[in-house]
DNA sequence: TTTGATCTACGAAAAAAATCGTAGTATTTT
DNA sequence: AAAATACTACGATTTTTTTCGTAGATCAAA
């Protein structure tokens, strides 16, 4: 599936987290933070059903919409592009750009400490 | 300074490297792994530089040029820019989602220990 | 000193993304 | 049942990004 823009990516976050949801949904959250028209938003999630980036049911009168690709799927794509093109591969500068930027709670810093364990133990 | 294209980043990962270089420097790194034409390169730069995102030494007949903006501002804004829009602003999972996909060496292993120990001290 | 290679500048065109108006239907409200 | 509202479909247009041909200048080689 080819990489979705950062339009489709707007709307794929919030159908991400509702799981599923009308246009007027996906809408009334874009709006909260963008300037933008109703037909904007639709016309955007029909072509991105044209892609078959998302699926529609089409029982009622008001379509509904859920991502065909899950997020993490799609996390994995966008950092691994982000790592080659921006980090030049190094995954410890792009994991501690972020640890900085947002700082973990005590409970998530000991999640990854477990994680990097988990990756130490692994071959090698 | 407006976000890079995908494009532009290309050739701003290239510069970061070479610290500066002429257009036919880049665009042989570029045609490595990438169909291109030498123009399309030379337009790509003069652009950016246009835009003031480079630097340009016209001394000599064959311009040299470097990027304006550090590496580091770029992935900050560029990680700011993912974690809210695929992540849901969890620095926690991308990190991971990063260390998972290129593992880490030993020694930065040791490296991002020490660097979530010291997160831990400050602050908080 | 002609020929060929190498550069930059410029202008356009092609391709990709995003935006939006209008029309036609169904649904709800008055 | 008329009027207002809410949807989808469609067709274009606009904006942004990318690509590239051509011309003119400089430099190097023959």
């Amino acid at each position: 599936m080819s990489k979705p823009t950062e339009s489709e990516l707007e709307i794929l976050s919030i159908l991400w987290e509702l799981k599923d949801a009308s246009v007027r949904q996906v809408h009334e959250r874009l709006a909260e933070t963008k300037e933008t028209g109703y037909t904007t938003t639709l016309k955007m999630m029909q072509l991105m059903h044209a892609k078959g980036m998302l699926l529609r049911d089409e029982e009622n009168r008001t379509h509904r919409y859920r991502p065909v690709v899950h997020q993490g799927e799609t996390q994995k794509s966008l950092v691994k592009n982000l790592l080659s093109i921006a980090f030049g591969g190094s995954s410890t500068s792009l994991a501690m750009q972020a640890l900085g930027q947002e700082k973990p709670s005590k409970e998530e810093l000991k999640e990854i400490r477990a994680f990097l364990d988990q990756l130490e133990q692994e071959n090698r």
